[in-house]
DNA sequence: GTCTATACAACGATAGAC
DNA sequence: GTCTATCGTTGTATAGAC
């Protein structure tokens, strides 16, 4: 596993170089871009021009980086799998809906206003019928399923209405996503772009206490 | 305004034939061709061949008919922006916010449910920024103020709880356009398609129950 | 008015130079 | 390993035949 034979040990001048610096560089730049290009565009709309043009290189060095603009795809819809697995979390169930489900809506909004291009492209491509998004789901509706019964025990406890736990998961998305996909819209009638710190305060605080009412949280849950 | 010379009187031949006759038939699929195409790939990814496919035409029989591919895209977000206005409606505020949201949330879910690409079509363009569909919504965004003002009273009136009027009107279209947008994935995690009647009452029902308490609308509202 | 043959630019991708 | 020159295909659109 040596890289290569040594080399003099300055400090300011690494002695080894990690196989494919340039190529790890390249492809946090083609990463980038590729959210970007692929959130306006969609997968059939995006061209590898455009996203060479953003990553500021040409279009057949990033063929060379990215074998194909499917498989630069997929890989930008695995990040985002996995964000979404990351974000979801209902394991600490024993804190009851008002802190579970309250932390999870402040998650799923930071990451709305944090990275609306990657909700945007987890949308457009469930909108097209997730053919390549499909078969990265397993876990997620694992992750799911297991959240519904979390939802369901707290029903039978007596924590919050008896609404039916899949649909209240499905009313939490569309509202948080909301503000990611929806953001230029969001934008024109308020008249103002998503705002400042307060601002995304507010609109937390006024998503989280919309969705523990219609849920039926009460003051206990 | 006569439309030609006279021509004998039978009941089974039209005596006078309506300039573009073959035109109005021929939009009527293009149309729908398109909205199927544009809701699944997108302005830029769709395709004028795709679009001629599903129509059953040329692709430069197409481009007979539609001018560009700009053009027709313009015609279908009209479409669109207009079947927006005609259900939006909060003329009888006087009913209260219960029948008025009630009947609204209604309408929407409907839409939802039977015409999933063109809620798909709309999401899409305003993901992209709505370059092409923002010079339309001049009436959209006059009604919504009203709206707004609608709900201001209400709250003044103590109908419902103080909510922010402007956010709520987001999160009821982020709720039931969700139904629309993320139909393959309610479907997935449900197990089963958008089902029948009573499947869909039982949807319209839920959805109204979480909104009506989100938004704090008592019994009385 | 309707449709076919065709123009030419942009597409994703790769063989081969460096 | 990296990048340039270039390929074959598909894209939107139109001139001109019917």
């Amino acid at each position: 596993m040596t890289t290569a034979a040594a080399a003099p040990a300055h400090d300011d001048a690494p002695v080894t170089r990690p196989p494919g610096r340039i190529r790890a560089r390249m492809l946090a730049a083609i990463d980038a871009a590729a959210i970007e290009v692929f959130a306006r565009d969609g997968y059939q709309g995006a061209t590898t021009q455009a996203i060479a043009d953003v990553a500021g290189l040409s279009k057949a060095q990033l063929h060379y980086y990215i074998g194909s603009k499917e498989a630069l795809y997929q890989r930008v819809l695995q990040d985002i799998v996995d964000d979404w697995i990351a974000i979801f979390g209902f394991a600490d169930a024993h804190h009851g809906p008002r802190k579970v489900l309250g932390d999870y809506i402040r998650r799923k909004m930071l990451y709305s206003f944090e990275h609306p291009a990657r909700s945007r492209i987890f949308a457009a491509e469930t909108m097209r019928g997730a053919p390549l998004l499909r078969p990265l789901m397993g876990t997620s509706q694992r992750r799911t399923s297991q959240a519904a019964a979390v939802i369901t025990a707290w029903i039978d406890a007596g924590l919050m209405r008896p609404v039916d736990p899949l649909l209240l998961l499905f009313h939490i998305w569309a509202v948080t996503q909301h503000y990611a996909d929806y953001e230029h819209q969001i934008a024109f009638f308020r008249g103002r772009a998503l705002g400042d710190e307060a601002d995304r305060e507010r609109l937390i605080a006024e998503v989280t206490g919309f969705v523990l009412r219609g849920a039926g949280v009460g003051e206990g849950g």
